[in-house]
DNA sequence: CTATATTGTCTCATTATGGAACAATAATAA
DNA sequence: TTATTATTGTTCCATAATGAGACAATATAG
């Protein structure tokens, strides 16, 4: 048991945090256009499940989601959204959270503060794959990246989870797509191609789309900024570079 | 002071109740097509609020929606939608909650459980103004309509709530007006014409709507039976009547 | 029987979208 | 140098969706 878990057993009451409130992330990562999902492990164990945390006493809620989020990844100044709260009393089994802390040599009391019912907001997080440093929490061995299509069994409702954020930011794109808020601009470089941003759609949505259509849409949005062409990259014509418009 | 209020008074602690977690409720109501609210005043503090509520130990929070729901309006089997958890600490504000304790008649200590810090989760509804009995809780006085362009100013962060509930239900309304869980069945009678439907639209979003365009949108949502014509209330030619096809 | 208000449908112009074609062109291969 | 190739920006046209109005049908009021 390293300093950070001990810490974490002799706080067996929880002390700072707010009572029975927990945030769940749903970490959007793009790799070589394929998405993926950052998911925590617990060796031994055979649980996998998704990032989360808790609210301090004198913290916005939303401001805790961004400091775990920087705890996970070593990001700020990430697009983040929260997207559902859970409250299920089926949420409330203490069995697989009991199981880590045993493989974790910690031996909680019934009424241990993490082994009480929690009420989860769910938050979800698109970000660099690159830029990111995956930390696991306290109680985690290891923080990996998994593709949608591969994700192993997750603990409790997170699979609902998942599947909800994905639901809510897919039905989001385009309304989240421009101005100071703009989920797409952290994700590619200050000045892109047409095609470079075609292709995160294509990603975030799990399908092709049509490249004129595409191009007619995003125009019509007027939130693009066209640049002089500069690229060269391939046997072949050069695109344009555009950049989100920053109304001021 | 009533037994009510002498009960939540004596419960210094909360008990039975997750802590620091609230509920929120924008009820919409219809009344000859106009769109109101319900909201609950206190008297001699001149305090408005949204109707709230707690979630029990043992009670899944989305039922613990639909209990307070009942409480406060007599109804149930109605639509419940939940869209955003407000968590700033700018929330956390004891003098209003103070006031209208005092004013009751009751001299809470600081660390009553009503005034610590509390993450509230905003739910909103749609109700038939006809049938229910708006009741107000323990601590206010009245829990009366209120037409959206009339809002007194309301405590804390209320008024937030409200912009963010209609911004929700506006932006969802084709695509949860089928269904099971139909936001309109529940508004409308069995069997309504088109030209009802087409009303309760325009009072929710505020504007006028094309007649034609209208009738082409909902016949071709399918979800819609025409009946046989039976209207017998106007001066003019009959229209269908329409009720909403459940799938079994 | 006539007037009136509202309905269901139709028409037509306008706009949006799907799907393909085509010339332009930057790197690569010959 | 020249031909090849992949990708781009644009255009085109068929089809679909939408806005705005016209018109006949008709149930009640007078």
């Amino acid at each position: 048991m390293n300093e950070k878990e001990a810490r974490l057993e002799q706080n067996s009451e929880g002390a700072g945090y707010l009572p029975g409130l927990a945030m769940d992330f749903v970490i959007f990562g793009f790799d070589q256009y394929q998405l993926k999902i950052l998911l925590l492990e617990y060796r031994n164990t055979s649980l996998f499940a998704l990032p989360g945390g808790f609210v301090k006493e004198n913290e916005n809620m939303n401001d805790a989601a961004r400091r775990v989020l920087s705890e996970r990844t070593g990001l700020s100044d990430i697009y983040l959204d929260q997207f559902y709260t859970f409250g299920d009393l089926a949420r409330y089994d203490q069995a697989p959270l009991r199981t880590i802390m045993q493989a974790k040599g910690m031996n909680p009391t019934d009424d241990h503060w993490l082994l009480r019912r929690f009420v989860s907001v769910g938050y979800y997080a698109l970000i660099d794959f690159i830029k990111a440093t995956p930390t696991p929490d306290p109680l985690s061995d290891t923080c990996v990246w998994y593709t949608l299509e591969n994700l192993p069994e997750l603990m409790l409702d997170h699979k609902t989870i998942v599947e909800k954020a994905l639901e809510t930011l897919r039905a989001d794109l385009d309304r989240k797509l421009g101005g100071i808020d703009s989920w797409a601009a952290p994700l590619l470089a200050k000045a892109f191609t047409m095609g470079e941003l075609q292709k995160l759609y294509e990603t975030i949505l799990g399908q092709k789309l049509r490249r004129s259509s595409f191009q007619r849409k995003m125009l019509s949005l007027a939130i693009l900024e066209r640049l002089e062409k500069q690229y060269s990259g391939g046997a072949h014509k050069a695109p344009y570079l555009y950049q989100f418009i920053m109304e001021k």
